[in-house]
DNA sequence: TCTGGGGTCCTAGGACCC
DNA sequence: TCTGGGGTCCTAGGACCC
């Protein structure tokens, strides 16, 4: 048997956490540059706040209704999430830790008449140690899994967080209460299309032939969806060792940017951070990819955004930061056009590999011991400062183009002139 | 004036080869 | 005057996830 286990609106329980006045209280958090709503407490839901939606058209709603809002704080966040893995890394063998604020554990081996007391037991001591409320789903495959935990955060008290579905009884139940688009896997394109077949819930979907899958949702991964819709896991518990393939970098600018010179330093910036990614996991990328996003239009209420991107191969791979923004540069130059609007920029580090396994070319100098030690010397330091202490003069002093965050919370585990107070 | 950021996987189609 | 079939590899782009 797979669990999962789902912190219940993440970033606003974190938000709350240090503000126990919130208790009970809606409670919203906002996306980078204050744009969009991503995380929303059960009271904010139940007013018909939107997930996703633009900050500025719930303003008013938000106002009237007294609702608290903060900007994203991912100090904070990162910080609070690696907690709750630890703690479920504590309690439970094999761990995989999907994305911020999930986790799929391997239950194999629990006496499946005791499921249902370990689950209870997981989401009461995660909410003990950490203080992050979670929801528990718990079937034979993944799908399957997030199909009980959606149902289990839907009715909190009569599930008391924790849903298993062991029989085909409940597994049929649970099905015909899951309209299809709340399916893991199946998106807007996907639902749209389910419901044209008059396909409306997950049991209709669970039983159509794997051929018509096959045929109609996308091929393989449509076959697969209906397997694991049947309990028959398909999506295997992933290693915990595996790296990243591909490590990414990009912001919209907190306002509009027209010049070369501040493009450069946000590109460079950007470099600097993947690059601290890619060597935390030991890897060396070959390939760097740069992308602009424009906004030409006159009209002042005209958004359109269009994409221009440039990539290039490096001789050899590489973790160096100076060596990546000098690389990088050349493609800000030629995707640069004067008179633009840029509202966006970002990095694309790919073509990934071990960094002890390096293939040199044979015309080209590997890098020196000595800027190894320099960047491990750098990480460590801005890891302990936080705040980018030091930075490359190509990354810029001034920023102007950095991000909004009007409205963002202390970091209260993490900086020490931050601590939260206990008068 | 304002609509996030960071990933994975799969498919289709072109280039190329024998 | 004629112009196959099958295979691999790579890339761009789409769909999806949180």
């Amino acid at each position: 048997m797979k669990a999962i286990v789902d912190c219940n609106s993440f970033y606003a329980a974190c938000e709350r956490l240090f503000k126990p006045a919130l208790h009970g209280k809606p409670v919203v958090v906002l996306s980078n540059n204050d744009g969009c709503i991503v995380s929303r407490t059960d009271e904010a839901k139940a007013l018909g706040i939107k997930m996703a939606g633009p900050y500025y058209q719930n303003k008013k709603e938000i106002e009237k209704n007294n609702v608290a809002v903060f900007s994203s704080n991912y100090h904070l966040y990162g910080d609070l999430s690696w907690r709750v893995m630890e703690t479920l890394r504590i309690l439970s063998p094999h761990v995989e830790v999907y994305s911020v604020d999930e986790s799929f554990l391997d239950l194999t081996g629990i006496d499946e008449n005791k499921l249902h007391e370990y689950a209870l037991f997981l989401k009461q001591t995660t909410e003990l140690w950490t203080g992050i409320p979670v929801s528990i789903g718990v079937a034979t495959s993944k799908v399957l899994s997030k199909v009980a935990n959606r149902l289990a955060k839907n009715d909190k008290i009569g599930t008391q967080g924790v849903m298993l579905l062991q029989t085909p009884e409940q597994q049929m139940k649970a099905l015909q209460k899951t309209p299809v688009e709340d399916v893991w896997g199946v998106g807007a394109a996907g639902s749209k299309k389910l419901r044209l077949f008059n396909i409306n819930t997950a049991w209709e979907l669970r039983n159509m032939s794997e051929e018509w899958a096959r045929k109609n949702l996308g091929g393989v991964v449509g076959v697969r969806l209906i397997k694991e819709l049947r309990g028959e896991p398909c999506i295997e518990m992933k290693d915990p060792l595996e790296t990243k393939k591909m490590i990414a970098t990009t912001r919209m600018f907190g306002k509009p940017v027209y010049e070369v010179q501040e493009l450069r330093e946000a590109v460079a910036t950007y470099i600097s951070r993947a690059a601290e990614k890619l060597r935390r996991q030991s890897s060396a990328a070959k390939i760097i990819s740069i992308f602009v996003v424009t906004n030409n239009y006159s009209s002042m209420y005209e958004y359109k955004p269009a994409s221009s991107s440039l990539y290039t191969i490096l001789p050899y791979a590489t973790s160096l930061t100076n060596l990546l923004i000098e690389h990088a540069m050349p493609l800000v130059e030629n995707l640069y056009s004067k008179g633009s609007k840029y509202l966006k920029a970002g990095v694309i580090l790919s073509g990934i590999v071990p960094d002890n396994a390096v293939q040199f070319n044979l015309f080209e100098q590997p890098a020196h011991q000595n800027e190894k030690i320099l960047m491990t010397m750098m990480d460590n330091i801005n890891f302990s400062m936080r705040n980018d202490v030091l930075k490359f003069a190509s990354s810029g002093t001034k920023r102007d183009w950095k991000m909004r965050q009007e409205l963002r919370s202390k970091r209260f585990t993490t900086r020490w002139e931050e601590l939260f107070e206990v008068k």
